[in-house]
DNA sequence: TTGTTAGTTAGCAATACTTGCAAATTAGAT
DNA sequence: ATCTAATTTGCAAGTATTGCTAACTAACAA
């Protein structure tokens, strides 16, 4: 996603108007790494600016994806995640803590269907699951019954 | 999965009953590669057993997802997809007519985060997207004007 | 065959996420 | 300061799925 103040000028060039609401949002998406969902974003978002909607979120957040500026990410969890690295990566989700991660694949754009020689790949997209560094060395310190309770949904 | 006959077997050996409305969603499961959503399942069902609940074929699949039966396949298009082949394999969607490909992928289990080597990796999953060979030589076929129309949602 | 009962079904309410719509508001141009 | 098209809000509605529970029934035993 490019920087906010680029954001900015993009809108206005499309006769679009910068709305302080509009800012906030190109704001809190700036760098942001945690692959938030519509309703995280409104969360924080409220704490700055209080009455902002939550249908003022989704319709920027449509924008940005429209724009090219957001990649949507659906993981099945039910909500969509928004992340604002548009490069060519993959995610890697952690199955005890939830967390996405951005990661490189080396290799992956060379992948092709084994059995569907006929298939015109125009994107691949790899997914891997498991456990991430932080959930991982938690898990050799608790004791299985914790364990237990934790991954308990 | 299994076949219907040793799956009434496996749920009568777990104390568990075999329904008509059961055996029919088995039977209709069966070497089905359509990737079928509960509702795509509930419709065919209903044909055959009118007055079967949708509640029911969710219920039944949610059982046979636990119980390793089916692989569950979100692709982001708001309906979770049942997939009865529980091999090692991947997905290829088309993006005009929506079709889902069960595809083996030679190099996907060796895949692994470029970046993030701290990650435990217990399962990857690929997608492709591009054009099927059905939608492909269509496009050859017909003119810019109406592929503008199909591809309009 | 009949009775018993634990497992199952059906239907509706409820939830979660997202979008449609219309009235009120406002950024940006004149 | 005024105008107007774009935007924001709030709420209703839509879609996919699950929770709840009364009514039903498969499976088993006598």
């Amino acid at each position: 996603m490019h920087s906010p103040a680029e954001l900015a000028t993009q809108f206005r060039s499309m006769g679009r108007k910068l709305t302080p609401q509009r800012q906030l949002i190109f704001s809190l998406l700036h760098n942001n790494e945690t692959h938030p969902t519509a309703e995280n974003l409104y969360g924080i978002a409220s704490a700055q600016m209080p009455g902002i909607s939550l249908r003022t979120v989704y319709q920027t957040l449509n924008e940005l994806a429209e724009m090219g500026e957001l990649q949507l990410i659906d993981l099945g969890e039910g909500g969509m995640r928004f992340d604002p690295n548009v490069d060519d990566h993959h995610h890697a989700v952690c199955s005890v803590c939830g967390k996405i991660r951005d990661v490189h694949v080396k290799g992956a754009a060379a992948l092709k269907p084994n059995d569907a020689s006929d298939f015109m790949v125009s994107d691949v997209g790899v997914v891997f699951r498991g456990k991430c560094s932080n959930c991982e060395s938690r898990a050799v310190k608790r004791s299985p019954v914790l364990q237990a309770k934790v991954s308990k949904k």
